[in-house]
DNA sequence: CAGTGGTCTAGACCACGAA
DNA sequence: TCGTGGTCTAGACCACTGC
């Protein structure tokens, strides 16, 4: 049971523009817990009260605090009640996307070299990001990306030749493996870390970089049902490249 | 009108493992889109005809298409009909925590050194940032964090005065500047870029790094309503922290 | 106009957790 | 046992679209 205040609160909270009733519902309970009435943890009156204080069906009711769980303000325990999400400070997103696009996107030019493409038998640490044994075959490619004459990444790809067996005959002047890949094996997962590094000799000469001229570095695994297909390592210019991403609070 | 065998293709797609109507719903149609049966911009069927076909009642079928919508596989159009969303590439996500809860989270020490805190007139770049008048005064605060005495981020720091007015008299042993602000003013929304640095003498000598230390610095602005709470550069040795994300693909 | 999705209701049965 | 959320139904009215 919840007291009497914290749905009196909620009713005088229900704005009564021409909206859909679940939508308020949902409003009205953001704005309590935006305004810190209904604190973290704290629970929040049952669908029952609801339905009856507010004079709404339970169906509304239910779907209003659902979405509002899956939007992350609510916390929903089958036989126990509904509680307040703690906030749990701010998970922000950074939004990485196909370099070929990002260019073009900028309105400039993307091309790029190709400075090796092949297959191996894999090493083991080859064979583990690929999820894979040691000595089975695997495809690499070593693709510089350019915008517009500018080397701005520098693609190192590893490719599980199960998932992709015609990876080594695309032109990849036509489209970039990253697309290609998406087409053969729609990806369903993948995760990747980026860190700041210094790059090698090899490294600076293919992006015409100076030395002590830091890069990013995202190392990126894919993965397509249950299947890894690459793994990625993709390097940057510090000077030429930033990840830019904006991200909205809980609303 | 979508043809019959769509429908029975649904149908035979359904599996009949005890799980909700409206998830093996939502997984049928799925894994139509995987496979390729169903492609972008193809029309689904209508609810009314997945009603009839798969026995089901409305506002189940309903609540699968909904949740599909949401979750970017469908587009649907009232008058119109429901279609299989384009898959536009992938856009992952890098999440971004509070570090002080990420340091504890790993089971390590938090506890940081405030080098300096205070308050001035702003010069025209950072009136810019806060989005205030050349010569206000701003708050600002320069902090190093540590995890288990090992500096991992140097955290400077330009506050809005007129939304946290009382910023200055905190005590940022016991709470993260992040951790206030976000109690002061909860925060909306938020931009920032991460890039890859060399960081200057004076910041090499706040997180004991040697010269040519690549570091990740992330530049971030939070709002809240409309006002720009605040601006932080936080710069991470590139040897000792690590962005980590996960992302998933449309399913 | 007919067909579409968007919403809402009143009632129902169930699985779960706590007392 | 009782209250909770999780699901489902059959029917309804509405707004929008295209013909």
């Amino acid at each position: 049971m919840v007291e009497h205040s914290a749905i009196a609160q909620l009713a005088a909270a229900m704005s009564d523009e021409p909206a859909p009733i679940y939508q308020r519902v949902k409003q009205a309970i953001i704005s309590q817990i935006r305004a810190g009435s209904w604190k973290a943890n704290q629970r929040v009156p049952s669908e029952s009260e609801l339905v009856n204080e507010l004079g709404v069906s339970r169906m509304t009711i239910n779907r209003a605090l659902r979405e509002l769980t899956s939007e992350g303000f609510l916390v929903r325990m089958q036989g126990v009640g509904t509680f307040v999400a703690e906030m749990k400070g701010y998970t922000a997103m950074l939004e990485v996307h196909n370099i070929a696009d990002e260019i073009t996107q900028r309105g400039h030019q993307h091309r790029c070299q190709i400075l090796a493409i092949g297959q191996n038998k894999a090493d083991p640490e080859q064979a583990a990001v690929l999820g894979l044994s040691t000595g089975q075959t695997i495809f690499h490619s070593l693709i510089v990306h350019y915008e517009d004459d500018l080397p701005v990444q520098l693609e190192d790809r590893l490719v599980n030749p199960l998932v992709a067996p015609d990876y080594l005959s695309q032109d990849y002047h036509q489209l970039t493996p990253y697309t290609y890949l998406m087409q053969v094996a729609p990806l369903t997962a993948g995760e990747h870390i980026v860190e700041a590094v210094l790059p090698d000799a090899r490294q600076r000469k293919y992006l015409s970089l100076d030395d002590h001229e830091p890069c990013l570095l995202i190392r990126r695994q894919t993965w397509s049902d249950t299947k890894i297909v690459t793994y990625a390592r993709l390097l940057y210019p510090g000077s030429r490249y930033k990840l830019l991403g904006r991200f909205k609070g809980h609303g």
